[in-house]
DNA sequence: CTCTTAAATAATAATAAATATTATTAAGGA
DNA sequence: TCCTTAATAATATTTATTATTATTTAAGAG
């Protein structure tokens, strides 16, 4: 049984061939695709899917903790297959969403821990989104002027 | 003139009793309210107001730097008059979004740095935003228990 | 291996948030 | 006060997401 197929089963999903294949997309993907973008790119593939079914598997992958589900463009969701918190940067030109690999991890902790003790809140998770412009867009507006 | 007023004028945006209103609830306001908010509160003051002049004129206010647009809540925008960047944490349950007093301007100006380093990006803002269970919605649920 | 059944899927319709269009109105300078 | 241009209200449209339903399929039982 594959490594999917697995991870599926662990967490009470039934294993379907377009789970297995929007889990591996995601799985192999640094760019933080919409359900939009992951329908476009799997109905090349699998020509019957459908983008429903790709909205109910990223619901029951969001509930069954396989992927997160990140609040960084309005309007719409993107997803990540890694479900460690880390923050994202964004740039306002092209919209692509990199990760980085500063660790922020004990600033963040002690965040969490600050708020906590001042707001009372039991928090869960955090969205810290950083926007700007990329190096490539940057570039391309320089040739532009 | 008020205050308001000026302040729409120093933008270069036409002084509209909408546009005093809208300003004006926000300015007032520290629920963070969606445009669908805005409207609902405005309608009964205002009972011409249309939604859609809602969006364009937060709009104008977005470009004109007069508020800010959060990315809190998946699906929909908030908007806040205060355009100082500040996190906020929003409670699962109820859905209230807050502020809160913790000074994060060095942690966050530190971030900045560090990844505009790494990444080579040029931040221009950032949204950070907490999520859990505030403290009524907490006890709230222990009674239920 | 086949049967059964509950769950998943595809197709479609419906909803919600936001944007676009257009005719009308009003702000504010001449 | 009048004129011009921008803002508004009403409406239609688009986009993202969710709901509905009939059909299909995964996978456990026999």
């Amino acid at each position: 049984m594959t490594k999917t197929a697995e991870l599926l089963r662990e967490r009470g999903l039934k294993v379907t061939p377009q789970r297995m294949a929007i889990y591996s997309m995601l799985y192999s993907s640094k760019s933080h695709p919409s359900a939009e973008d992951i329908y476009k790119t799997l109905i090349i593939t699998n020509p019957t899917i459908s983008l429903a079914t790709v909205y109910k598997t990223l619901d029951s992958f969001k509930a069954t903790g396989l992927v997160q589900e990140l609040n960084i463009e309005n309007g719409r969701s993107n997803y990540d297959a890694n479900i460690y918190p880390h923050p994202h940067i964004l740039c306002s030109c092209c919209n692509r969403i990199y990760d980085f690999d500063a660790d922020l991890d004990d600033i963040l902790s002690s965040m969490r821990r600050e708020i906590s003790k001042q707001t009372d809140f039991i928090i869960n998770h955090e969205q810290i989104n950083f926007y700007g412009f990329c190096p490539d867009c940057r570039k391309k507006k320089e040739i532009l002027n």
